[in-house]
DNA sequence: TCGGAAATGCTAAAATATTAGCATATTACC
DNA sequence: GGTAATATGCTAATATTTTAGCATTTCCGA
């Protein structure tokens, strides 16, 4: 499935499924509470149910109420939205936006060590794609 | 400005706003051409319109016709749409963000190398934010 | 068990976004 | 200068999104 957050989805949809993929899964009111100028409770359900019609999300019974999930795996997501983000505001280019991300905030060494290592490996299993 | 990509824009609009910042500049028939299901030129001149109305674009002219440009800082929109990712799909961890990142895509030696200094010297530089 | 609180199902109105058309202006070129 | 090509200005119809209301169901606790 392709980047949910370029697309297809309305401003509300793309909201809400952000809100989804932060907490994992979701109660109506869970994303009632995280929606920014919130509307009623009616009408978080009704979108619950057109991005579950359209396939982003699955709901379970827990109790009375449902319990919506992501259709597509947190780290697919993530991955996808990276993509569309290094395409659009860092040329192609991963290391310029690895360089963004360690410019924003300040790492501590020990993450900074765990970085150097996974480098390193990644130099090693050269052609491991 | 906050991320326009998160909260306040239409879906058309985003979608502009995403072909503005990868090219850098537009015309209305460059974003025309990079409009996915692409509607008439006019349409698209009236979404230029609302962007500029809205702040996040201005334009100037070129011969005879309009070239927008975004009034957010590349660099600056760039970071806030990774701010988004990171705190929604990576535990707000710039750590494993990077670590996506980095199994996203074979880089080369010379990148890998670039990104060990840039490493090291975040080491030094420590409570330099 | 039965009453109330708190869910959902369904539907339709209201607001917003999306679209395109027609009129007018600007430029390039002969 | 005149004309064709290619812009923009403005406006309004259409489609979609966003919203909330009312009816019904489900669960929990007295």
């Amino acid at each position: 499935m392709e980047d949910y957050r370029a697309i297809k989805l309305s401003r509300r949809e793309r909201q809400i499924m952000d809100i989804v993929y932060q907490r994992g899964s979701v109660s109506v009111a869970e994303v009632l509470e995280d929606l920014p100028d919130p509307p009623s409770y009616s009408t978080v359900r009704a979108l619950l149910r057109i991005l579950e019609k359209k396939g982003y999300l699955v709901h379970e019974k827990d109790g009375k109420r449902y319990i919506y999930r992501p259709t597509q795996p947190r780290h697919l997501a993530g991955r996808s939205a990276l993509k569309q983000i290094f395409q659009t505001f860092f040329d192609k280019s991963i290391e310029k936006t690895v360089i963004a991300l360690l410019s924003e905030a300040d790492l501590s060494d020990e993450e900074l060590d765990r970085l150097s290592q996974l480098i390193e490996q990644a130099k090693k299993g050269d052609t491991s794609s």
